[in-house]
DNA sequence: TAGGCCATCTGGTCCT
DNA sequence: AGGACCAGATGGCCTA
């Protein structure tokens, strides 16, 4: 169908429209009425069926999501939950934006103006690998001692908690913390492993971390949020 | 055992 | 009319 969006109330829901659907909805029922039970039946799985078809189409969606969030992924690791990859995404969104206004101003600044090499100046600081997190050895051009703010700064975390909402079976009450969070290394309890092994890469090394930037995996933003919890993941393909 | 998350079923509503 | 979307209810699984 072509609404991928939520539809606003009161489109097309006038009273009238309401009584016309209403109308509809009695006939059908009539309509039910006289179907056999086996018809009924067979009606009622084709809606279910279209139901679950529907929801795992959604679930895809949302592994998509997940795939290109900046969160750990891979078997060890939990899967974030539904709200708490929406939250994350909304956060990485302001997140990017946020970046993308903080690195448009300090070009302007260095560069006074001179929109020609603004712009190839912000193409050869702020590569497009930025944007996919693959955060490994620098890249040329992208500054290893980067100002503590990388602007992952609205803190997911702190949105989950302020919505109350617990990201990844946040653990109780989360001290906030003060300041920048100190990155490297990552604690071996960062959680969402099955079983931390210290001297082992933090989280499988399967999260990608910023050389000098504040992690933007709500781990970091909360100390001792999200724990456990990775059996869900076989649950999960249930 | 309580609470969180999830999948599924179901009826209502809206759109094409 | 048929399908999509939505929200409430229910029950299962898992962890603290």
């Amino acid at each position: 169908m072509q609404w991928p969006w939520p539809r606003p109330l009161g489109i097309n829901s006038g009273p009238s429209r309401r009584a016309a659907a209403a109308a509809a909805a009695a006939a059908a029922k009539k309509d039910k009425k006289q179907m056999s039970e086996g018809e009924l039946q067979q009606l009622r799985l084709k809606i279910n069926s279209r139901e679950r078809k529907r929801m795992h189409d959604l679930n895809i969606a949302m592994d998509g999501l997940r795939e290109v969030m900046p969160y750990a992924h891979g078997p060890s690791v939990r899967k974030l939950s539904k709200i708490a990859t929406l939250l994350l995404a909304r956060n990485y969104i302001l997140m990017l934006t946020n970046s993308l206004e903080e690195m448009k101003r300090l070009v302007s600044e260095i560069y006074g103006g001179h929109h020609h090499h603004a712009a190839a100046a912000v193409a050869a600081y702020h590569p497009s690998a930025c944007g996919a997190m693959s955060h490994g050895p620098p890249l040329p051009g992208h500054p290893v001692g980067h100002p503590m703010h990388h602007p992952l700064l609205p803190s997911t975390a702190a949105t989950l908690a302020t919505t109350g909402i617990t990201a990844v079976r946040a653990a109780p009450p989360p001290p906030p913390p003060p300041a920048p969070i100190p990155q490297a290394p990552h604690p071996a309890s960062h959680g969402l492993l099955k079983s931390p092994s210290p001297g082992s890469a933090p989280l499988g090394g399967a999260f990608p971390h910023w050389s000098g930037m504040p992690c933007p995996c709500s781990m970091c933003q909360v100390p001792s949020a999200a724990h456990h919890h990775v059996s869900r993941l076989s649950a999960d393909s249930k």
